[in-house]
DNA sequence: GTCTATACCACGATAGAC
DNA sequence: GTCTATCGTGGTATAGAC
C-alpha cells in the first residue's frame, strides 16, 4: 500500500467498513475515526460519501466488464469460456474482498451512477447467458434452463468475497480448479 | 393476508422495504408512510425498529433449523438429504422473499439477538457440512473439499430470494428439480 | 491538510390530546 | 389507535483559523 494517495486510502478503509455494516450504517465520523482524523478533514480528499461509494463500485464493475469482453472475443469452447469466467471472479474477488460487498449489496444507494451500474450488470448477465446458450446448442452443456444455470453459477461466484478471506492460506489456483469442478461437473461421484 | 394483526402487517411491509434499501436506510417515517400512518403510531404495535428486525430474521432462521433437524434425523442417503435441503430452501425462500434479504444482509444489525442468530447459522452450516462429509465417506459424493462444496451450494440456495420473484409463473417443483440437477450433477452434458 | 465550530436536517422514540 | 408536537441525538457537509 505504498505510494497510496490519501484519497485511495480513504476509499480502501471505507470499503472495509461498508462490508462490515453496509453503506448506510457507516457514518463519516466512523470513517474518520478509523482514519485517525476528524470527519471534516475527509472532505479535503473526497467531495461526498456518495463519491466514495461510486468509486468503490464502478471500479470493480468495469473490471468485470473488461474481463467478460476478453472472454467473449476468444475462440474457446463454452466450457473453457466458463472456466475463464470462474477464474475472473476468483481474481477480482480476491483483489477486492471489501469492495465486492458494496458491489453486491449497496449498489441501490448509488445516485448519479445507478443507471450506468445497472447497464454494466445487465450486459454482463446477458453475455453470460449467451455463452450458456451456445454451450447448449453445441451439445457441450446440459439442456437445462439457462436462466437457472446462470443464477446458480453467478450467485456462487458473486458470493466468493464472503468466503475467500476465511481460508487460512489462499490457494487461489486450487480454489479456481475446485470451483470449476463443482460448478461444471457437480458434486456427484461418477463411477 | 386476512386476519393479519396490525403488528404482522407492519413486519411484512417493513421486510419489503428492508429488501429494497436495507435495514439502516429504511426510516420509521418511510415505514409509516407506506402504512399510511404517522411514525408515532407505529409504536402502538411494536416497541422499536430493532424489534421488527428481530422478528423478521429469527422467525425464518428457526424455520431453517427445524427443517435441517428433520433432514438430519431421516435415514435417507446423503444425496436425498441434499435434495431435501434444496427443497427446504426453495420452500422457505418462496414464502419469505422479503424477509430472506434481511436474514442474509441485515443480521449484523441485530443487537440482543445477534448471538442466538449466529448460533443457529453456525449449527446449520455444520450440519450441512457433516452431510457432505458422510456422502464422501459413503462414496456418493466426489472427494472435493467439503468446505468449497458447501459454500458453492449454500450461497446459491441463500440467494434464491433474489431470483424467485423474477419468474413470471413460479413452478416451485420444477425449480427444485432443476436446481437439484445443476447443483448435484453439474451443467456438463454427459455422453 | 487538519482542526474547531457549527449549520441544517433527519433520525428513533415519547408525551399527551382526542 | 392515531394524531400533533417535540425531545435528544447524531447525520452530511461547510466555514474559516492555524
Amino acid at each position: 500500500m505504498e505510494n497510496e494517495t490519501r484519497q485511495e486510502e480513504i476509499i480502501r478503509v471505507a470499503a472495509k467498513l461498508f462490508k462490515e455494516k453496509g453503506y448506510s450504517a457507516v457514518t463519516m465520523r466512523d470513517l474518520a475515526t478509523t482514519m485517525n482524523m476528524k470527519a471534516a478533514s475527509l472532505y479535503n480528499h473526497i467531495s461526498s460519501k456518495q463519491e466514495i461509494l461510486e468509486k468503490i463500485i464502478m471500479r470493480i464493475a468495469r473490471k468485470f466488464s473488461v474481463g467478460m469482453t476478453a472472454v467473449k472475443s476468444s475462440n474457446d469452447s463454452c466450457i473453457v469460456k466458463l472456466k475463464k469466467i470462474i477464474a475472473l471472479h476468483v481474481e477480482v474477488s480476491s483483489q477486492n474482498i471489501y469492495g465486492m460487498a458494496a458491489l453486491n449489496h449497496d449498489w441501490m444507494h448509488l445516485e448519479a451512477q445507478l443507471g450506468p451500474y445497472k447497464k454494466l450488470r445487465s450486459d454482463y448477465e446477458n453475455d453470460f447467458k449467451e455463452i450458456l446458450k451456445e454451450g447448449i446448442a453445441a451439445g457441450e452443456i446440459s439442456p437445462i434452463k439457462p436462466d437457472v444455470m446462470m443464477f446458480s453459477i453467478l450467485t456462487t461466484l458473486r458470493s466468493l468475497y464472503l468466503w475467500i478471506p476465511k481460508k487460512e492460506v489462499i490457494h487461489l489456483e486450487e480454489l479456481t480448479n475446485n470451483l470449476s469442478k463443482i460448478l461444471i461437473n457437480g458434486i456427484i461421484k461418477e463411477n
